[in-house]
Formats: structure tokens, C-alpha cells, sequence
DNA sequence: CACTATTTGTCCGTATGTATG
DNA sequence: TCATACATACGGACAAATAGT
């Protein structure tokens, strides 16, 4: 069991549930997946027997060569017979990321890298709590836009939905597409001049996790952006959910901005 | 079914998978939930009736009746017969934040509403990716601090795990839980004056998500930031990790700050 | 007051998935 | 691979509480 001491805590190895909803054989599978996509099993690393998953976890036999067995169909692990598992698979490098600070700057440019689809678009009225942030009143309704993001490659790496109030014309699919909603937002006659973000963690929904390609109550990174015009007014309010092993935000600071 | 499409998009009825490790039931609850906690059902709304939830989602009326009375295990909702089930959950006000611009102007004030407890504290040699960033050598030792903050009620809601190096005094759990960090490190010679931070989700731990009163696998919004002196050598490596309920980054941005 | 439609509570039987030894 | 136990999910049926006519 030297393997597995290596790699598990003893509050891990006791940390699987039988009263939660998620199968024995998938809790396993997502601790081992965790080590190997975080690197921290790298490749070619030895990984324990299905003796020493089921001696350790206090699971049956069976029920470790379940998760193992998932690992393997995702090409995540080699297995052989009479030999110990091992890991195949080596994290890439970077991934896409956004500057917080001098963001808007490199909006523009994240829009030319990258691919926007949007899966509906409609007029409807925004549910209460939207409503209230919004001011808008009870019969008035919004543009709601909901989209997928793809990398360069058309991987699928953030959700967003949106409502957008005071919007009369050009906001179309096809438009949210290739330009930026902002540019939308301007022509209809409110320029942005001010954005407050919310940065914070959530479970990813079943609908989620299937656009992004995670597991339902995976962590997703969240964003909610207010975006106002030049009379205060909120315009905009937008929801974003990230793949956390596609994309994370970065910002640097300097002793000046800070210390201001 | 009027009450079910003003809760639920098409694409979000259709969502629900028998594919996955999660029962469908607590696919059904996990929506609801989120929807409930985020606000946009609030007190007192009408939820849909099993027989809508069971023809909109296309369950049977028992496993509707499943994720509805996990709810109202949760006391999140009230259920009668006769009656259309409603919510009983108000979402809670707004939870500490750390503004991301301007943000050590904050971070002093943070440190006197916040308080921070060191569970350890020794030198060690860094693990080799650390070290890597650190640009250590071999054989170099540096200071390694795990510590939990709490809010004003004694609630934790931060996990704190840092890489020191270049301390040669001052570095000890006493001073670490009532100064800033930042000035023992400019006591010693390393006055900071450029920071990177990488913003991020992840799964809790089940070290962290015990510390934090979490569950192991719950999301948490993390933070990596990496702390430059004035001649660009890293000093400090920190991993935070934060209970997403109890606390969110914040910032604003102004159209001269992103125009720029 | 009764009558009815609505909605939740409870039970049955069956098929499949999960987990054990 | 087998036998066993329990959880999940289905459809159907009926009972009990609620609200409106």
C-alpha cells in the first residue's frame, strides 16, 4: 500500500460517501482524475492496484476496478494485465486567460481568438431578482442571450447568459457573433462607462457541464458583470461560467496602483 | 405548465441525463436548488407541481417527487397537499469581499476585520514545482505557513497555504496572525512591488473542506498570487482558497481604466 | 353544505444500476 | 461469474388535504 500512502491522505481514503448521491466506483474515479489532470500523478507514474484502492478505501474490489476502468476509457491510464496501472496522459501547458486589470483592452482581442455561438436568443421577461437589479418594471421585458465560447482549437471553455435592457435594434445572433456587445449596446444609444465583476466558484449545472464538457457539480469559475452607461443605469447583466482547466483570470498589480 | 417555462429554457428541460453518475432526482433538486439560493425563485413563489415537473423534464411523478422532497428536507421549500409547493428560503444579504482594484488599500482593512489563525509554520525544502517557481536551489529551505481566516463571527471562510523565501527574522505564527505579511517581508529586505494573481475554481480537499465546513469535492474559488521585490525576484507564493458562500472578489472598472 | 378539480402522500410491481462477498 | 441486497426509476392506482364553485 506504499503506492497509495504516496498519493492519498489518510482523510481521503476515508472520505468516500455511500449517502451522498454519487456512485462509489465515480467518487474514486474523480480523486484519481484530479491527480492526474492536475499533474500532480505524472506520466508513466505507477498507480495502486485495484487491491490496494479496495484495502485503502475500504471498498470492493469490483467497485475500484470500476473507477479504474473509467480512467482508462477517458485515455487517461494504461492498464495491463500482471502490470500496475500507470498514468498516459501529460497536462498541456496554458491556458487561455483574461487580464482583469486593462481588461476591456484585451476584450477586443480575446473576440478575434476565440468563437462565440449563441444557443437562444430571445425578448422575455427577466425573473424578479433580474428584474429588481435591472429596475426595470413588472411587464417590461429584456434581451436574454444565452452562448458557448470555443479556444481556437473549438473547445468549449465558458457559458455565458445574459439580460440586456434598452435595446431596439441589431441585436441579433448573427450580430453577438462577430462583434462585440458592447459596440451593440452603443449604437442603441447607452456607452458603457462603468463594470463591476463578481469573481467567485460555483457547481456546474447538468446543462453546463454538458456545453463545457465537465460532470454536473464539477467547480466552474463564475463571473457576474454589471455594466452601466454614462447615466448610471444598469444595462447590462451578464453570467459567465468557466472551465477551471481552460481558462482562469489573471491580473498584475504594481506597488503604484495598489498603494494609490 | 406555465409556471415550468417561466423557470426553465428548452434547452435546460432537456438537460436532465441518465448517462452520468448523478441520479436523475438529484439532477432535478440541484436546478431547483440553484435557482432557490441564487434568488430568482424568491420567498413565497409558486414552484411547478410534480405533474409539471414530470411532463416538462420527462421523469416519472415519484422521481419529480424525489428531488421536490429533498428540497423541503433542505427547508428550502414548503410542501402541502392540495397546495402548489412554494419557497421558504430568503438568500442571505452579501458576504465579505476583496476588491480586486486598488485592492491591498483593502487588504490592511481586511486584516483588521478578519482575523487569521496558523496551523503551521516551519522551514522546509519546497516541493520541486514550488521550488522551480521560487528559483531555489536544491538544497534551499523556505518558509512554508498553512493558516485559515475568519470573519468577525468566527467563521472560517479562507485557507491560506504560502512559499517565503528570503526571511531571515520575524517569521513566526504570533506575528503572521496579528501583522501583515508584507511588512515582515519588507523588514527583511524585500519590498514588494509587483504582484501576479491568477484566479481560478477548483475542488475542495478534504483537508480544506473540513477547515472551511465544506464537503470534499465542493467548488472553491481560488487564488494563486506571486509576490515580486523590487529587483523581480519572486518572493512569495501563496495558494488561497475560499468558501464560495462566504466570500467573492470584487471590482469595478471605469471606462478610462479599460479604454486605456 | 356538497361537489369537483388540483395537488401531494402512499403503496404496488417491475426493471435496471450499484455494491458487496 | 454468481448470488444477494439495496438504490434508482418507471407506470399505475388510490387516499388525503386544499381551494374554488
Amino acid at each position: 500500500m506504499r503506492v497509495l500512502n504516496d498519493i492519498f491522505t489518510p482523510a481521503e481514503l476515508a472520505s468516500l460517501r455511500t449517502d451522498g448521491p454519487i456512485p462509489l466506483y465515480h467518487q474514486l474515479y474523480g480523486l484519481l482524475k484530479q491527480r492526474i489532470l492536475s499533474g500532480v500523478l505524472a506520466r508513466d507514474a505507477p498507480l495502486p492496484t485495484e487491491a490496494e484502492l479496495s484495502a485503502g478505501f475500504r471498498i470492493s474490489r469490483i467497485t475500484a476496478k470500476r473507477g479504474m476502468d473509467l480512467l482508462a476509457s477517458d485515455g487517461l491510464i494504461v492498464r495491463r494485465r500482471g502490470r500496475r496501472s500507470s498514468v498516459a496522459y501529460h497536462p498541456k501547458g496554458t491556458e487561455p486567460d483574461a487580464p482583469l486589470v486593462g481588461m476591456l483592452a484585451r476584450l477586443a482581442e480575446m473576440s478575434r481568438e476565440t468563437k462565440v455561438k449563441v444557443l437562444n436568443i430571445d425578448l422575455r421577461l427577466p425573473p424578479p431578482n433580474v428584474a429588481a437589479e435591472l429596475g426595470t418594471d413588472a411587464h417590461e421585458q429584456v434581451h436574454h442571450v444565452v452562448r458557448v465560447r470555443f479556444d481556437q482549437q473549438g473547445i468549449p471553455f465558458a457559458y455565458y447568459e445574459s439580460w440586456t435592457r434598452g435595446i431596439e435594434h441589431g441585436f441579433t445572433a448573427e450580430a453577438i457573433e462577430q462583434r462585440q456587445r458592447f459596440d451593440i449596446m452603443a449604437e442603441n444609444g447607452h456607452r458603457i462607462s462603468h463594470i463591476e465583476q463578481l469573481l467567485n466558484a460555483a457547481s456546474a449545472s447538468p446543462l453546463v457541464a454538458e456545453l463545457l464538457e465537465l460532470h454536473a457539480g464539477d467547480p466552474v469559475l463564475t463571473l457576474v458583470r454589471q455594466s452601466f452607461d454614462e447615466d448610471g443605469l444598469l444595462i447590462d447583466l451578464l453570467n459567465c461560467q468557466y472551465h477551471p482547466d481552460r481558462f482562469h483570470y489573471r491580473m498584475n498589480l504594481s506597488a503604484e496602483e495598489y498603494l494609490a
